[in-house]
Order: structure tokens, then sequence, then C-alpha cells
DNA sequence: TTGAAAGCGCTAACAC
DNA sequence: GTGTTAGCGCTTTCAA
């Protein structure tokens, strides 16, 4: 299994072990058409034998690398490792590779690990990168098929996927209301950490928490704290918003991280749910444990990551109408939502 | 910016624009030694112009593709995006770029996704896997410069960054004890999940827990529940271990995820922390969140993930001497260990 | 069905 | 300091 010579084993060396042509050995490594079945013997011994593999340099300077890459804003979000786990899954017994690339913190947020995949020459690229472009992405888009998550725009070059965040907030604004809440504040990463106000998700949910408070008649009521997407600053906000004078009775943060960091607050200042509820968004598994036991808005990040892999498929396939999916949000209640005042009846 | 062509923009298309030939191009692309200011202006503009990137395949066939790989079991456990973390800020400013290939539950778990990354030629390869024999590694790493996280073992050819597991566990153990504990069940992952026994984190744990029990004089009261690594069956243990009739009073997790099934089967339960002690191993973020509150150990993941990459660019570098670090992990204790007797002073 | 040969975009010797 | 050129390991016509 293991090569015996000093240097990488190529394509000639199994060629020539074989006895057959290098095109022959491409053949049979590709699945083409054209080989005979005793060819396709030939050379599937001599590459056991000789433990090759193609090197995918070579391949992407003729064909193709048979990797899928995928951009992710940090990979600290389990919402977006939910994500890739579904992509990933999708990808199971296909010829297919996942390469994640993380922008984090430290970067522009996207174009940067965006454009480092396309430097390697990967076959199809899913990316979420609200602060990005459009004109950027379908230039990309025209030279690599593409599909967006998160994005509510609608380009003919690339695919998107995206939850209804419009809905979703007002999900949650809604749920909180039907508990007796009318002093909801709604908590979210700054506007400008998005570049595209009208198709990033979080300026949309924080349209529609507004929309939601208005269709309430409660917008004289609506206050929306921004923080730092990254960082402590969520629950330095969140301290000085739970230890003001204006307390509010609920909180609906922008997703569920945020809303963790509203916990954390309210643990350091010793109150509970029981005096501010919370609303995250995401659902990630934290959510759901029974010491978090945290109401979120569910937008099924496993099934996002299969349908973006299926777009992806169907692009690098050859589809060139565009696809725009919207997933329903639905929410999830848990005990961080408490009712403000206990019912007459 | 845009390129105006519609193929892509090569080497030889900056090199026409700027009057150069394309060795020129690509010295400056590289900074290499022998370009003089005014070619390197000319170039620059031209590169600019096109919006020209250097295809990475292309330059796999002669030189370096500036990408490091980092391989993970999965990148469902927090503990291994914090490893990432650590080892992309340490990358940031350099010249290289992270790609992250994700074994998962679905795959073999480690060969795998090593090979997916060394067919695509990186620079450099960090990988956390234990269920790979030594020889595998070292046939590897004589063609890619590989460091190991979490692996015990000590070959010259790869470098190792490991956590000191025996003592690890020890210190949980000793901790449970000094509260009062005496029959504390370690719960952890079947060993079968992991190949190499000896140098597996988790076996180490295993056997740190036996010794450390032995030194107290209470291993004829050792206790280990064997789990599945991925999914459900943490929970379906752990329910069926507390609601037994040889109920611990404590219960020393592998990981984190673990403790925090077991911290799930407690609640569903009716239990809490005040019935059964729990202690995990990673000391991840939400154990820090006060709703959850965990005592854990720390084994520095980010540190270790900055480490590593420094290894890695060392050895790509050209050093050949191995190295084999040993982290000092300690206990972060918090509310879920609690004192099992009130102490009568 | 099989093989010969051109060439993908880049880097690294080497010549100038 | 700059340009010329061979060639990395593959895939893909195109002839046989």
């Amino acid at each position: 299994m293991t090569s015996p010579l000093n240097r990488t084993v190529t394509i000639e060396d199994v060629a020539h072990l074989a006895g057959v042509s290098r095109a022959a050995v491409s053949k049979v490594i590709r699945d083409a058409y054209g080989v005979s079945d005793e060819m396709r013997a030939k050379v599937e011994v001599a590459i056991a034998q000789l433990g090759y593999r193609p090197r995918v340099s070579a391949r992407a300077m003729r064909g193709a690398t048979y990797t899928l890459g995928i951009e992710i804003p940090t990979i600290r979000n389990p919402f977006f490792t939910q994500i890739i786990a579904g992509a990933a899954s999708a990808l199971v017994g296909s010829r297919y590779q996942l390469i994640i690339a993380a922008a984090g913190p430290d970067h522009d947020g996207g174009p940067q690990a965006i454009e480092a995949l396309a430097d390697r020459q990967v076959d199809g690229i899913l990316a979420i990168s609200p602060a990005v472009a459009p004109e950027w992405l379908e230039d990309l888009a025209q030279r690599t098929p593409l599909v967006m998550l998160g994005r509510h725009d609608n380009s003919r070059y690339y695919d998107t996927v995206v939850d209804d965040d419009l809905e979703g907030a007002r999900l949650a604004v809604r749920h909180l209301n039907d508990l007796g809440h009318r002093d909801i504040v709604h908590l979210t990463i700054r506007p400008e950490a998005e570049i595209n106000m009208t198709t990033a998700p979080h300026a949309l949910r924080e349209r529609g928490y507004e929309l939601a408070m208005a269709e309430l008649g409660l917008l004289n009521r609506a206050r929306v704290v921004h923080v730092e997407p990254y960082g402590e600053d969520t629950r330095q906000k969140a301290l000085a918003l739970l230890s003001s004078a204006y307390r509010p009775t609920a909180i609906f943060a922008g997703h569920d991280d945020l809303a963790l960091g509203v916990l954390q607050a309210l643990s350091e200042l010793g109150l509970s749910v029981a005096d501010v509820s919370v609303v995250g968004y995401d659902d990630t598994d934290i959510a759901a444990h029974p010491l978090v036991s945290m109401t979120s808005v569910n937008q099924s990040g496993t099934l996002m990551g299969e349908l973006v892999v299926r777009l992806l498929l169907e692009r690098i396939a050859g589809r060139t109408e565009p696809a725009h999916e919207v997933i329903q949000p639905y929410l999830v209640a848990r005990r961080t939502t408490a009712c403000l005042r206990v019912d007459p009846k």
C-alpha cells in the first residue's frame, strides 16, 4: 500500500506498472467512458499496489478538483457549524470533499475567505456573507458556481437559500407579546457589520422586530440595542440595559450567542428569566439543553446545509436558471420566556 | 479591478500589460529576491488593474500552496473549533491560509480527511486523530510537514502537542474526592473509537481516572461507563446510570459535551448537581456560562492552536528535529461540583 | 478501446 | 536586474 519510491507516485508510475498509457489510468480514476474491464482491473491493481493518489492541483490544471469550499463568518458560532454538518452529510458517498474557510473576527469578514477558496480552484462555493456587494458575488459566480446562504437578494448568477428573517423576528415578538410583554427590546449586532442592509439577516430581523412592534401598537416602546459582533460587548451592553432605569421585561436577541450573553448578564445581576424573558434565533443545540432551555427561532440549519449542497451540485452539473429558496422559520418556546403577568383566570 | 477578459487572467496577462516577463511577475508576487522598485511598481499596477490572482493549483505544481490544512474529528465539538480559532489567529498577517477538513461521524474518522488535505498539496498539516497508526502518520510526515494534536507518541517525523491527560484526569478525580465523593464514575467514549490505546487522550484519561482512584484507595469503587462518541447514547447511558440502584455521587466525563449530556440526564430525572456532581474536560465556553457553570479541566485549546501553527511553520521552514510539547492542564472549579457532606466544622 | 502528445499556469534554473 | 525556457502531473483531444 505504501509507495516503495522516495518521490510521490504519479500517474506515470501507475501506467508503467500496469503496462498501459497515462491516458488509460486517467480514464480509470475518473470513471470515464471507454475502458475495458480487463484494463480497469490491471490499473486498479497497480493503483492499490503503489498507493497512488492523484494530485488535486495537477487535476485542477485541466479538469475538476472535486472540492467544494464553504465560507463561514466564524467557526465559533454553532449555527454555522450546524450548516456545515448538514452540507457535509449531503456529500457523504459523493466524490466531493468539503473544505472550510472561516473568515473570523480578524479578517474582512467575507471576500478574503471566499477568494481564498476560489484561488484554490474549488469546483463550487458555498458562502455565508452578507457583508459583500452583489456585484462582487456576480463577478465571482460567473467563474465559479456559487450558492449563498442568508442573502435575500435575487441574482441570476448565484443561488440563494435564506430563511424568512422578517417573519422569524415577528414570531419572536408576537410570542413575547402573547405572554404579556410590552417592553420588548431588540438586541442585535451593529448594522455596519453587515454591508448590504437590505439583504442581511440581522438587518431584516431588526425590520421584522419594528414591524411586529408596530403591528402590536408598541412602536413607541420599540428599542434596539446594537453590539459588536464579537467579544465581550454583548455582555457589557446587556448589563447596562438590565441595570438601567428602563429595564425591559423582555429581550429578543439577534442570534443565540447574543441571547446567551444576555442570559449571562441576567445571571450576573442576580436576575432570572422570571424577571426578563429572552428569545434567541437559530435554535442551536445549547438552546435545547435543560440548563439553558432557551426559546429560539429555528431556521433548520442542517437542512439548509443539505439544500445548498444540492443546489451547488446542480449548478456544477450545468443548471443555469437561478434558484432562490426560502425556509420558513418556526419558534420553539422554552423556559426563557415567561408570562409577565399571571393569568387571573 | 474586475477583469475585462472572459477567461481567467493569468500571469501572462499581467506580464504583457506591465511589459515585463512572466518570471518578473512571479518574483513580485512571491516577494522574491531581485526586483527593482520600478519593476515592482509596474507589476503591481498591472495586477491591480487586471484583478489578477495567482492560481494555487498552478503554483502547487512547482512551489508552495501557502495553505495549511487542519483536520478535526468533528466540527460539532467546540473544543476543536477553539483550537482552530487559535491556529487561525496565529496565521493572521502571514501569507498562509488555513483550510479545515472535518472527519465527522460518517467517515472513518481521520485518514480520509487527512489524505484529502494531502491530496490538495497543502504545505503542512495539523491533525487531531488518535485513531490512526503511527506508521501511517510517519509515512505521511515524510512527504508533508505534520503536527499532531493530542497524541502521546514520539515520532521523529512529526511533532506533537498534547496535554497531560493522565494528570488532568487525576485533577478531576482528586477534586471530587476533596469534596467528599467516593463513588465517582468515569463516563467516556468507548475505547474502540480510538485505535491506538496508548496514545489516545480518552484512553489516557481513563487510565488517569483509575490511577487516581487507586491512589485514593477507591479502586474497588471505580466504574467506567462507555458511550458512543456521537449521538444520543451519552444521554441514554447517563439516564440508566443515574436511575440505577447504584447511583454514583459524582461523574467525571471524558469531555465537556459528554458532561453536558450527563447534566441533561440529571435535569430530566429531576435531579441537580446537588445530588450528583459533574466534572467535564476541555473547559469549553459554555462550561463557564452561569447557567451551566460546569467544573472542567482546562487544556488551553486556543494556546494549543497557536502552538501547533508555530511548530508547523518551523517544520516548513526546515526544522528536522522533532518537537514534542506537553501542556499542563488545570482544573476550573464551578458550581457543578458540590460538597457531598457539609463540613461539620 | 487504446495511446501519443499538447498544454493548463506557474516557478526555478539559468543565461543574459 | 531581467528574460528564456523546461517542466511539474494531470486531462483531453485526436489518431490509430
